[in-house]
Order: C-alpha cells, then sequence, then structure tokens
DNA sequence: GTCTGGC
DNA sequence: GCCAGACAACGCAAT
DNA sequence: ATTGCG
C-alpha cells in the first residue's frame, strides 16, 4: 500500500506546546499497535486543526487517502460515506490530514447501526477535584456492576472520565442503546441527586457531575482511547485501571500529555488489555428495571 | 490540506 | 489564475 | 420556532 508523502512537516498543528504535522505523525506511529484497535472497524469523525482552530469532517470527497476506507451507511435519510481507519497507513494519512482528534462511533462494520459498547461521559463542574470525579466513576462502575456488566474508564483529555462497557452479542438498536444508557444516567441523578446533575450548563449541574448519556445513538461519536485532543498541552484520552481510580494523584487533563505518552506506554502494561477478550450480552430488561420518576431537576 | 465554484 | 468558502449534525432543554 | 449545550 502506498503511503502518502507528509507535506508541510513542520506545520504547527498544536500552538501549545507547539507541535508540528511532523511530531503528529510520529507519535500516531508510535502508538499504532495501542491505537489501531480502537479504531477498528468504527466510522470516524475527524477534528483537524487549522492553525490551531478545530474544524471537523465526517465525509471525505474523492478517493479515500491509503490506509483510509470511505464506507457507504444508511443513516437516518439516505446514503453517505464515513472513513474507516484500517492501518497504520491510515494513520500516517490521518497525520497528513493534520487530523488532531479521532472521534469513533460506537458500533463497528459491517454492522454500523448496532452499538457494540455503551459510553458514558462524566462531565464535572470544572472545579470538582479528582477524588470527587473519580468516585463518580466509581460508584457508576458498581451500578453496572450489580447490571452484570464490566465496564473501563479512560480520560477524555479534559476534566471528566469515560465509561465504557463493551457488548458483543445481542447488541441493541442505537434506540434501545440510547433508551439504556439515559435509565442509567437518571438512576444515578434520582437515587444520588446531590452528586449528579440531568443536565448540563453551569447553572443547574453546579457542584455535581453531568451524566452525559448521549453518546449512543447512531452517528454519535465519542473520542477515542490514545486520541490527543486539540487544547493546551495536548493530552491524550488515556485508558486507565480501574485501581489507579483508588489513588489521589489526579489523572486528567495534562497528566497525559501527546510528548509524554509513547514513553509511558512502554513501561506500562496496557490497563485495557481484558476489554478485548470480554464477552457481554446486552439485556435491555436489566437496564429497563431502573426505570423511575424523572430525576428532580433541583434548585435551578 | 485540498477541492470547488465564482470572478 | 486566484482566492474565499466548505469541510458535522442532533437530541435535549430552555427561551 | 429558535437558541444553547454537549
Amino acid at each position: 500500500m502506498d503511503r502518502a508523502a507528509l507535506t508541510h512537516p513542520g506545520r504547527v498543528l498544536y500552538p501549545d506546546p507547539g507541535i508540528a504535522k511532523r511530531e503528529l505523525a510520529g507519535y500516531y506511529a508510535a502508538v499504532a499497535d495501542r491505537l489501531l484497535p480502537h479504531l477498528a472497524d468504527r466510522p470516524l469523525s475527524l477534528v483537524r486543526s487549522r492553525d490551531g482552530e478545530a474544524f471537523y469532517q465526517k465525509h471525505h470527497r474523492g478517493p479515500a487517502p491509503p490506509g483510509l476506507a470511505s464506507i457507504g451507511i444508511d443513516v437516518g435519510t439516505g446514503r453517505r460515506d464515513y472513513l474507516v481507519c484500517r492501518d497504520a497507513t491510515g494513520l500516517a494519512s490521518l497525520a497528513q490530514l493534520g487530523v488532531v482528534e479521532l472521534h469513533t462511533w460506537g458500533s463497528r462494520l459491517p454492522d454500523p447501526l448496532r452499538a457494540d459498547r455503551l459510553t458514558f461521559d462524566l462531565d464535572p463542574d470544572p472545579t470538582l477535584d479528582w477524588r470527587t470525579v473519580a468516585d463518580a466513576a466509581l460508584t457508576l462502575r458498581a451500578l453496572l456492576q450489580a447490571l452484570g456488566y464490566e465496564s473501563w474508564c479512560k480520560t477524555t483529555g479534559g476534566k471528566g472520565l469515560h465509561v465504557v462497557v463493551p457488548l458483543t452479542t445481542r447488541r441493541p438498536d442505537w434506540d434501545t442503546a440510547r433508551t439504556s444508557a439515559r435509565a442509567v444516567a437518571r438512576y444515578l441523578c434520582r437515587t444520588e441527586p446531590t452528586r449528579f446533575a440531568a443536565r448540563p450548563g453551569d447553572a443547574h449541574r453546579r457542584g455535581r457531575l453531568y451524566v452525559d448519556y448521549l453518546r449512543n445513538y447512531g452517528g454519535a461519536t465519542a473520542v477515542s482511547a490514545y486520541s490527543p485532543r486539540l487544547r493546551p498541552g495536548a493530552p491524550v484520552s488515556m485508558p486507565l485501571a480501574w485501581r489507579q481510580l483508588e489513588g489521589d494523584e489526579d489523572l486528567r487533563g495534562r497528566r497525559f500529555e501527546l510528548r509524554a505518552v509513547p514513553a509511558w506506554l512502554r513501561r506500562r502494561r496496557d490497563p485495557w488489555s481484558g476489554y478485548a477478550d470480554t464477552r457481554q450480552a446486552f439485556d435491555a430488561d436489566a437496564f429497563a428495571r431502573l426505570e423511575g420518576p424523572a430525576p428532580d431537576p433541583g434548585v435551578t
């Protein structure tokens, strides 16, 4: 397979700390073995950098660059082509395109209309400390375990955390996936209203975490593990071991920056090594049993 | 980064 | 020939 | 119906 030439290698994509295209390509190559399994067969949503400013792209006009495939998927109204990354050559093409964030669907080809995981985005009031956010993730994990599901946690590169539930069999259509994830979010808000908020926005959320279940419908995406973010320091969405959530070290945000991650990975075991081997069947009834009255919005 | 469409 | 514009999109809740 | 948010 051809590999596209890396043009404009000195073009700065992350103004802070001044990471150019050449360094981004080096990062993708260095973490390819870890990153590629998270991209495999998943339609992509790309964030590209124009002078450090983000612009989004879901569709590619013309033939797909080397290592990328443009795949037609029937979405609500009509059929559109979405990019999928095939291999390390595809990562090189993404670097050539100036792609600074990789977001993926929660489903995979050849069945993109059924979820193969649920993603919960814990989005805290930015003033909340690490322990409060980590404890919220542990609470969500325990709830999911009570439902019969193991889950995995990663940083987002920002103040929050993602909790991911892989689903291998009896995978739900998007409407069922969204409804089930919503039931989990509402349950947390109903049972622990002092910790969890049902809606985004500082005024409503203050002092709490917004449980964003809205990554779980057709075409919705969440940032991929090992994707950098176009933010100061170029932080990376880093998979964590649950054990790390019990410690006092704040692992969010710039704790894992693009420049430091390859060396870090070389000396640490993959905390998500069990993810790919996990077999869990989706059971809509288990989630439906969480249903109750809508959460009290509380004081505005 | 690259293509398109308007001048 | 050159340059500006396009390059995503949707559920949810508030106004 | 339109806007703001993620």
